[in-house]
DNA sequence: TTGTAAGCGTTATCAA
DNA sequence: TTGATAACGCTTACAA
């Protein structure tokens, strides 16, 4: 019921701390001082704050970067919202927010030139820091932010060689755990559904799974591991590389919840039943895991640790500029056991 | 492998526009025309883009937008990202971008003290606009933007009386027709997991039910529709309370995903099958309920659809500002018929 | 088309 | 503590 007054007018100007200085009486630096929190006098305070509430001042966040050099925003870039990326980003809003800073977000769908787009519009925008999922081709781009000071943060995917902090998870190692409890179940054809291999952490699932392998003397055909490239159709197709071959695997890791959907979808399809006709693991966990027929054996990555860590090392940083971080946090996934997977007689 | 100069000094200072002038050997506003994309002698044109080159320069958008009053940047609030959020983010992320503007993201979790500071936030970014799921506690705060000339724009959810565009879709027409078509298999009993009654979708979504009872002359049990508040929790608690009725319904409607999967978790804990058993349907269509046992019977909201006309109405108002928008669009929904109900006979 | 210079709304310095 | 005022990096008249 906003009483309009002009709304000919383009755009109504907002009040400025000069007029909140007129309207209380004092100079623009005094609003400005008591505007960052320091000490005013008792009965300027008043006015001060009795002005604000008249006029219905709001400080133009613009008008303070461009002196303090400082925005509060933390751009945050990743390929996609999916399960995965929405919880880090529920996550790490939160936790980002009570620094008093926010998530600006960019969505880049694995097009390079919108990764591209994306950098250039968080450096407009001085953003203070940035997180992302690192992607191979950004190399060049991101390093031009960190000439620029703007302290990079990778997770999930890293990209080597740059001046970043890094907060990853133990990918090989849960891959290695969760692969082993497969063998251990009696499987010896284990196929896997990879993701991109350009990304790191699809490297490093796929060593995992290798290295299971290796240590138990089991062979490793290279027809088991089919690239499903993280999504849905790709894992429905792998699956169904690898349950059409002339002995099919007993048993399936995904390297990813898109890729183990796209199996439980072509399993459904074909009639296939978990786990009496194919046991199925899964990278990532989410909540229809546990929900599914019998529960989807998974490896659970601590989503909250990862937000919390990286605002940690953000609030280090950013009071610290100059300190040359460049560390690497890995953080260690559990592996959750559920009625997906069938001992072998 | 950004060669470091000096890492010691707190921050580097960017290259400005006047730097950029005095290597290009032109004047500042010659620079600033080029940058906006004006007519530049070619010359001159040549010159300014090996300096901004050379020098690494990125406009300061913070800078730019204290003259302009325009910041390119649309804030946009939700309670959570869940599924329907994070889809919507998406989309929105997406058609947002290809008019050259970006999406300032806030997640208060349904807390008020967080909405608060969200709209304080976006207030002192000045955003564009605001895109946000409505919630009745805000009326005042964000009456408030609507008198500095902020276009608001609200989906899923409605807070009435602001002058505000709004994108919603059919909920009590959707809502209608999938209860009748749990009454055309021949149910009786048909329990409903509302949403919040706060929220305008919950209320819409009940009556939607309550209206295909009523028509078809069935009796309206109060102890049938049972508060779930959205969340998992609260689906399952209130699913306990329906089964545990003397005369339990024989169907149930969820008002949204998460309270569905909250009725999944309740029945396999105790040993219900769908639709065997029990037959149930949702508001919200989602991956997985594609892919569920007998795949589950849902209302499907038109996402992408509504995420562009946000951004049609984002443009067109942005474009003539003295406009008083202030219309409401109303989107169709569609049944997915699946598996998940039984006729009884 | 270009150069000059006056803003935009803040913060920060320096005397008082 | 406070007031006055010079930045900050950009856009935009206005005159040339």
């Amino acid at each position: 019921m906003s009483e309009t007054t002009d709304r000919t007018t383009a755009k109504r100007r907002s009040a400025t701390i000069i007029d909140v200085a007129k309207a209380a009486n004092v100079a623009v630096g005094t609003v400005s001082r008591y505007l960052n929190g320091q000490i005013i006098r008792r009965s300027n305070r008043e006015q001060i704050e009795t002005a604000i509430h008249n006029l219905g001042y709001r400080r133009n966040a613009a008008a303070a970067s461009i002196r303090t050099d400082l925005t509060h925003m933390i751009g945050f870039l990743v390929p996609t919202f999916d399960e995965f990326h929405a919880r880090m980003l529920e996550h790490l809003a939160r936790s980002v927010r009570q620094t008093g800073r926010a998530l600006l977000t960019y969505c880049h769908g694995g097009d390079p030139r919108i990764v591209a787009e994306a950098l250039d519009f968080f450096a407009a925008q001085r953003v203070d820091a940035l997180v992302m999922d690192g992607t191979a081709e950004v190399y060049h781009r991101v390093d031009d932010l960190i000439t620029h000071d703007v302290p990079i943060i990778f997770y999930n995917n890293d990209v080597k060689g740059l001046a970043a902090d890094r907060v990853m998870v133990e990918n090989q190692k849960a891959s290695y755990r969760i692969v082993t409890h497969l063998i251990d179940l009696g499987h010896q054809r284990i196929g896997m559904l990879t993701g991109n291999p350009a990304n790191s952490s699809a490297v490093e699932r796929l060593t995992g799974y290798e290295q299971a392998l290796i240590e138990y003397g089991l062979p490793t055909d290279p027809a088991l591991t089919v690239r499903g490239n993280w999504v849905y159709e790709g894992g429905y197709q792998a699956t169904k590389r690898l349950m059409q071959l002339e002995t099919p695997p007993t048993a399936i890791f995904a390297a990813n919840y898109n890729m183990a959907m796209g199996a439980l979808g072509w399993f459904k399809e074909n009639g296939l039943r978990v786990p009496t006709d194919i046991s199925l693991v899964s990278f990532d966990d989410v909540e229809i895991f546990r929900l599914l027929d019998a529960g989807i054996t998974a490896v659970a990555q601590p989503v909250a640790k990862i937000a919390d860590t990286i605002t940690d090392i953000l609030v280090e940083r950013l009071a610290d500029p100059s300190g040359s971080h460049n560390r690497t946090t890995l953080l260690e996934c559990d592996i959750i056991l559920r009625g997906s997977t069938r001992r072998l007689t």
